[in-house]
DNA sequence: CTAAGTGCAAATTTTTTGCTTCTGC
DNA sequence: GCAGAAGCAAAAAATTTGCACTTAG
């Protein structure tokens, strides 16, 4: 991401920061403009080392805090699951997942249409593509009942 | 899964601890039938809680280890991303993921292809799809070229 | 000025390891 | 019998929390 494009979104983090009643600090701007800066997907610590460079007496933890003010804020997304722990599936079959984003409930999903999902060419600089995986992210059936009955 | 069709997947289990050499202990086969006789792709410690009630003396790291024994003998397999600890990204346009299964690299992959994705209608009676997430597994370029070279 | 946020240290949670004893083959 | 595995306890990672001080608005 380029720098103009960087404080684009710099400003406008800060501009949502003022409609939420949340504080722009130095810390949060710093670590998001990290963020911004890279296209590494870098974990808690990773940041924390590159943001210390500028920020010396910034926290690890004052890094999980934001991170997770970010998250919730919607300015940035944990990638992968999104669970914290491990979670183990004997299904040996090939399958994809639908997850819950509210209750965490996996299911499994069987397709030949997504199994045959096409890989896109321009994947081939990346690297190679050995199977394609599917998650399905939205409510499960339990929450959506009952977030209507809790909106009545 | 059925009754059968679970002890047919811990015959296999035991067949291949034989051919690699690996010993098919009570713990081993009792964990893997957990795990095959749930659609619930629980955590480490819910399987210990489960797999307690008839192996009392069994402990959580011998959980942790035969997890992990299992997932390298490709018996099961770990949900969601591989990756140990949590990553962030703050790219904000609607991506999916490339991720090298060697050495971890996350690249972003843009495709319309992927963004338009059909959600097959069976999926409804899971619950609602707000989005597919697609991450397309494999190695990356540089994962690739190392073990050209190292085959030399 | 004040509520929200930071930094520090200490706690929690999740997962791994060293070592001794035990067990499948 | 013996290498590989289990159990125990303790450590190591990863992440969170309580509290006093600081700062953005």
């Amino acid at each position: 991401m380029d720098n103009s494009e960087i404080e684009r979104r710099v400003a406008e983090f800060v501009d949502a920061c003022r409609r939420q009643g949340v504080k722009a600090t130095h810390q949060r701007i710093e670590i998001l403009r990290e963020l911004l800066a890279t296209q590494e997907h870098p974990d808690a610590e990773t940041i924390y080392d590159r943001v210390r460079q500028r920020i010396p007496t910034i926290s690890l933890d004052t890094v999980y805090r934001t991170l997770r003010t970010l998250e919730d804020m919607g300015a940035i997304t944990r990638v992968g699951s999104m669970q914290d722990r491990a979670r183990f599936d004997a299904n040996a079959d090939r399958h994809h997942h639908f997850v819950c984003c509210e209750c965490g409930m996996i299911g499994d999903v069987y397709s030949d249409v997504l199994d045959r999902f096409p890989v896109p060419r321009e994947l081939a600089e990346m690297g190679s593509v050995d199977w394609v995986y599917v998650e399905l992210r939205g409510r499960c059936q339990k929450c959506q009942a009952r977030a209507k009955k809790g909106k009545t």
